[in-house]
This record gives structure tokens, C-alpha cells and sequence, in this order.
DNA sequence: CATTTGCACTTGCAAAATGCAAGTAATTTT
DNA sequence: AAAATTACTTGCATTTTGCAAGTGCAAATG
């Protein structure tokens, strides 16, 4: 981690994630049930092996991820969103309501997120939750 | 402007402002009323010159701001943002409040928004509805 | 139980983006 | 008329990104 621009909590915020990637690791940790690093390569985006690796560590390093043991296989690592990153979600539901006014959403996403809008406060907190619970049932980190 | 990555809106929005400048200098527009070059320049995280000229390029090609003539002087030119700039008040917003959660905020910052976070959908109306109405005011393009 | 496959990375190198310092050209001020 | 402002541009060094190939351990396969 390098030294703080300013004392700016936007700046300060986009230092951790503020770049083309950690929001869409984010991203398929909450709507696509991705966790593992294998997952997150076969993104559609098509992130570089490396490029993972350095964002993984540097979310890790900044608490909005952490390791775990997977329960399938010791060759395998589970990645899971802190509450830090948890609460990331409110934002990147607003990135989608943003983009939904100004871009063309492909159908099945857009049906992915349209209950949610009918009530925004009620449907993010239950996702939220629902998160949260993943975290507290496995207790073993790695 | 280069091709897209995916479908996904989130990515797509992050072509566009994920990056660790843009919403720097969207900040700027709407929380320091800034509004020249030299404005930007100044803000604490010191931007480089050559950036700053590529992300303002960069948000106007996209629609995010544009740029009006200055009443003061020929020599200056007024960026604004556009309704679609405008409409990235909400995201900056989350993010305020993430930090806020996270980080320590300095006082001044914190002052600015307490306000808001009491009624947080009538405050970011209120707001946005001012930043409307400059765009409306001065007619001239540039 | 030896071999192949899967998984999470690392490494080396090319290409692109960023950052720094110094210009430039058109105003505007003095 | 000269100096200062303003919005950039340019050249070059540094850093980050991207691609392709490789590594080492675990697990599945013959």
C-alpha cells in the first residue's frame, strides 16, 4: 500500500478499490457466488492471471477479503467478503442504477436486480445478511 | 475509448469512471464547486497536468461533463457536469459512507455531509437538483 | 502407485498508462 | 509592450498492466 494522496475519504476509498478490477471481484463474490481463484478467471472480462493475484492480495491486505479453508479440496482456497467488503454492496448497487439509466442491461441481469429496486433499503439488506451468514458459518481461516 | 470488456453494467461504468481520477475530479464539480483546469490542478491529491487533460477528454467523450465558455474570461473554460455526471452523486455518496464507517474522516469533511445523512434520498435530491439548475442557467456550449 | 489433471499462483517480457518537468499559444493584466 | 494566467502539449522515465509460459502442490485416474 502506498502513501495516502490526501485525507479525502473519496481518494482514500478509491485507493483500495478505484480501479478496473477490484469492483468486479466484488461483484462476482456477491451476485455470481464466485469464490475461488479459478472462478474469478473465467469472469467474461477476462482478467490476467497476475492482475488477479496482485488485487487479491491488495484486497486481502486491506480487509476487504480473506482466505479461507474450502471444504472440497486442500488444492483449493476459498475467497470471502469481509463485513469491510460486504459493505461495499451499496455502492455497487448504486454503479448499476446508474448504469441501468444510461446503458443497455443485458436481460438477465436486469431481471437479477429488478426486485431489488422495488424496494432498494429492504432488498439490500437481505442480500447483506445473507452474506454475512456465509462468513459466520465457516469459521476456519487459512 | 476502447472495446468493451462484457456486457455487465458494472463494468461497463467502470470503463468509464474506475479509475483513481475521475471521481476525484467529479468530487470537485460538485462538492468544492470547482469548475476550470486550474481548479482541478489544485485539489490535494495533485493531480499530474497530462492526467488531468486525458480524464477531462475522457469523462466529456462519455458525457459525464462538458464544457461551457467562462463568463469571466475568454481565456477560461467551464466544465460542468451533465445530467448524466450529475446522476453519479448517489455513488459518490455510498462511497462517502463506506469511508466513513472505515476511515477516520477529518471534521470538516464530516460536517459537510452530517446533514445529509439525516434524510440521505432528500438531501442527495436537494443537491442534485441545484447542480441542475446551473446547467440550465448558462446556455452556451462551448 | 505412477501419471495426468486441476488449482493457485509466479515469472519474464512487451505494451500501455502514469507521473514529472518543461514547453507553447492564446488571453488578460500591469 | 511586457509579464502573468490559463489550458493545455510534449518528451521522457517510471509504474502498472497484459500476455504466455512455467512451477509446485493436491487430487483424480489408469
Amino acid at each position: 500500500m502506498s502513501k495516502k494522496r490526501s485525507e479525502c475519504p473519496i481518494s482514500n476509498s478509491l485507493e483500495i478499490f478505484g480501479d478496473k478490477w477490484s469492483l468486479l471481484i466484488i461483484r462476482d463474490l456477491i451476485f455470481y457466488q464466485k469464490s475461488t481463484y479459478g472462478d474469478f478467471l473465467k469472469s467474461d472480462e477476462k482478467i490476467a492471471t497476475n492482475i488477479l493475484a496482485s488485487r487479491l492480495l491488495a484486497l486481502e491486505e486491506n480487509g476487504i477479503i480473506e482466505k479461507r479453508e474450502h471444504p472440497d479440496s486442500k488444492a483449493k482456497i476459498l475467497y470471502r467478503l469481509t463485513h469491510k467488503g460486504i459493505d461495499l454492496l451499496p455502492i455497487i448497487f448504486e454503479i448499476h442504477l446508474w448504469a441501468e439509466k444510461y446503458f443497455t442491461i443485458p436481460a438477465d441481469i436486469q431481471e437479477m436486480v429488478n426486485d431489488a429496486k422495488k424496494n432498494k433499503e429492504v432488498a439490500l439488506k437481505t442480500i447483506m445478511e445473507q452474506l454475512r451468514k456465509q462468513l459466520e458459518e465457516e469459521v476456519m481461516a487459512v
